[in-house]
DNA sequence: TCGATAGTTCAATAAACATTGAACATAGGA
DNA sequence: TCCTATGTTCAATGTTTATTGAACTATCGA
């Protein structure tokens, strides 16, 4: 459990399954919170996401959200951090990332998910 | 069938559809391909993307993408006309599709469907 | 060492999806 | 009026998807 898990290179990430990815409720919430937290810090924990839905439901999207690129998840001890893979996405498809979260944030009432992602405090090493 | 199908108003437009729409490689070429065409005519017939797939095959793919408002379908005769609901989306979601039409573009040669989609030339009433 | 915490993996299930061909509907031209 | 061209609709098929709970693994702290 503790090998960190695999990441397509910047170069391997494809459109189809960035858009894909982001077509679901659930993993749009959850870039959508990963966007909202990086003005603080760039990393959240799994737990952070638990409003969305359950552990192993979670565990499911966030596979995908890294097969496609959207994320990066870094192990240390028994957690794993997650950040926005920012810089790559905007390499690979310029504009793109921000366009998703901005039309996100402009349905943020209608995208039942969304309206629970406050910001988390941030205290940990 | 002479009907006009039925289409959502700007307002019922939905982030997660519009990007599951778009999120499929052969509704990708379709859109990507209007987009082209718009310089010259801002409307194509079905018959325009027989390079994609198969008819029955289209017209499940032409229902998806007006269904999530993507794209209009006028009936003219045994014809079909479809344009893109280019001033709908952008007045919904701005920026989103022609970041998602300026990735399709950079990533053309790795969209298997997209090369294809030469200029029709354009001389129907 | 033991227990609690954090998260993954697996199996099972139901729903949604893409694809195909056949049948159908409609309009226009010979 | 009949034939053809254009597209849609329907049924059937196989695949992928999301969701759930249970079992499991690993790490940390008492």
């Amino acid at each position: 459990m503790s090998r960190t898990p695999h990441h397509p290179t910047r170069e391997q990430i494809e459109l189809p399954m960035v858009l894909d990815c982001l077509s679901d409720p659930i993993r749009l919430a959850i870039v959508y919170q990963l966007a909202q937290q990086e003005r603080v810090s760039s990393e959240l924990r799994c737990s952070d996401f638990s409003a969305l839905s359950g552990k192993s439901n979670l565990a499911y999207h966030f596979a995908k959200l890294r097969d496609c690129g959207l994320m990066q998840t870094r192990v240390a001890g028994t957690n794993r951090f997650m950040r926005l893979r920012r810089e790559d996405l905007e390499a690979r498809f310029p504009g793109l990332l921000d366009a998703v979260l901005g039309s996100a944030a402009k349905d943020a009432d209608r995208l039942p998910l969304l309206p629970e992602c406050e910001l988390v405090e941030v205290d940990r090493k």
